[in-house]
DNA sequence: AGCCATTATTTGTCGGACTAATATTTTGAG
DNA sequence: CTCAAAATATTAGTCCGACAAATAATGGCT
């Protein structure tokens, strides 16, 4: 273990050892995969107690930075980051941000809409056949009328992730698996009646059309169809919530 | 403190926990500022030991979902999720990917080009005297040639970051700025002649025009040849590179 | 009444001990 | 000699108990 440490003196050890480990690996000096020295061994190289550097550590786990496993060969290993973890993240933050009102809901449907058409664009020029049958899947099962409104939405959420993937681009398919999570909350909502899940099959097999015929612009019609009937829907859903409750 | 949570028996405590007070931050049980109880109060209703649930509140901290505070009418209070932290924690896994090859450079190059087509549109149409303003500094700043090489990056993601914020969305911004972020490893390292900032100060010069006349199709051309440009450089950088060392 | 010291509370850190998991080594049987 | 099972060693996970540091509230002093 030939990589070395700023040594940590003035204040909160245990954050400034996991900003300390955090930088070592995002430069490169621990390589993924690599293993880093025992907690014992970090204790005393930072001059700190096991559990403090524990602390550390479980900040760094906690990013999926670095896993840990028991026994003689065990230890505490750099993680490639694994973008589902990443995107469960991701989509953990924004739903929290706009539970809070950081984003509203109009910005992330916009987000989401204008992303998705760029994704369908990339899409219909870069669809292989496996994309084609895991959207045309999706559609044939939101077509059963005994799903339940929540596998229905899971169908939903699958449906615009096979898209997002046909566009071949994987820092939007990261990024656009995010956001479709978190607008799950908002589609769980709305999604109840038999007419709507026909409209949206409706949009859907618009949308596969587009990717299948290498025409993008109908593609984003269809998808900025979607958008608006979804927030007609989601407005509706609001008013009828104010009624019960007041 | 009626708030309650699930007992954890199985496996893991400290993932367990975390994991819990987690969910109980995410479907709202624990309001943001509301404080949670006391760490020794945690482990006795958790049924383990104060260090472990540090260990639980030490994940929570680094996803940045608590914070806390010493002395009386301290202890850890739910946190709103600061934007900027959170797009450095993406930015942060972006960079890592690209590190480690789970998103190529070409991917992350298209999908900005991509994103900030989006945000340049919505801009032109919806910007402000404000985002001009610190569009129209940025560039001012730019031309100055004593600028170091560090500086002048940093404006330049100052500028692309005002053309995002002049979007208006703040999903969008929250996800260009991680991903402006991530690419600024890239840029260091192509910028450093005076020709290339010439060449650069002059496609922010189009943007910059595009979003003032509101006309957003000239301002995705500009971003289309920025990137073309800086792709050919980046090219470029590599071969000087591979020169050296080989 | 206003200011300062005291105190109480809560997180931060520590050291050590024990438990659990697991790879390696040794031992034993065939 | 081979292979499997048991012992062993190593390492993270958990726990305890204690003290240090920060800080708000309290109470006493001027």
């Amino acid at each position: 273990m030939a990589v070395e440490f700023e040594s940590v003196v003035t204040v909160s050890a245990a954050k400034q050892i996991a900003e300390s480990l955090r930088a070592a690996i995002m430069d490169g000096r621990l390589k993924v995969d690599e293993r880093l020295p025992t907690e014992e061994e970090l204790a005393q190289r930072f001059k700190v107690s096991r559990p403090t550097v524990r602390e550390a550590l479980k900040r760094l786990a906690a990013q999926h930075l670095i896993r840990s496993r028991r026994g003689p060969a065990g230890g505490n290993f750099v993680s490639s980051p694994a973008p589902e973890e990443a995107a469960q993240s991701l989509a953990n933050a924004a739903t929290l941000m706009v539970a809070v009102g950081d984003i509203s809901l109009d910005a992330m449907a916009t987000a989401r809409l204008e992303l998705e058409v760029v994704c369908c664009r990339l899409a219909a020029s870069n669809r292989t056949d496996e994309h084609l049958d895991a959207m045309r899947r999706e559609l044939q099962a939101q077509r059963n009328a005994a799903l339940t409104d929540e596998e229905f939405c899971a169908s939903d959420i699958r449906f615009h992730r096979a898209m997002v993937d046909a566009s071949g681009n994987t820092l939007l398919q990261f990024l656009m698996h995010a956001v479709v999570e978190a607008l799950q909350p908002v589609s769980n909502m709305i999604i109840f009646r038999v007419r709507d899940r026909q409209a949206i099959v409706g949009f859907h097999e618009r949308i596969l059309h587009s990717v299948e015929s290498r025409d993008a612009e109908t593609g984003a019609a269809a998808l900025a169809d979607l958008v608006a009937y979804t927030r007609d829907r989601y407005r509706e859903a609001l008013e009828r919530r104010a009624d019960r409750t007041g």
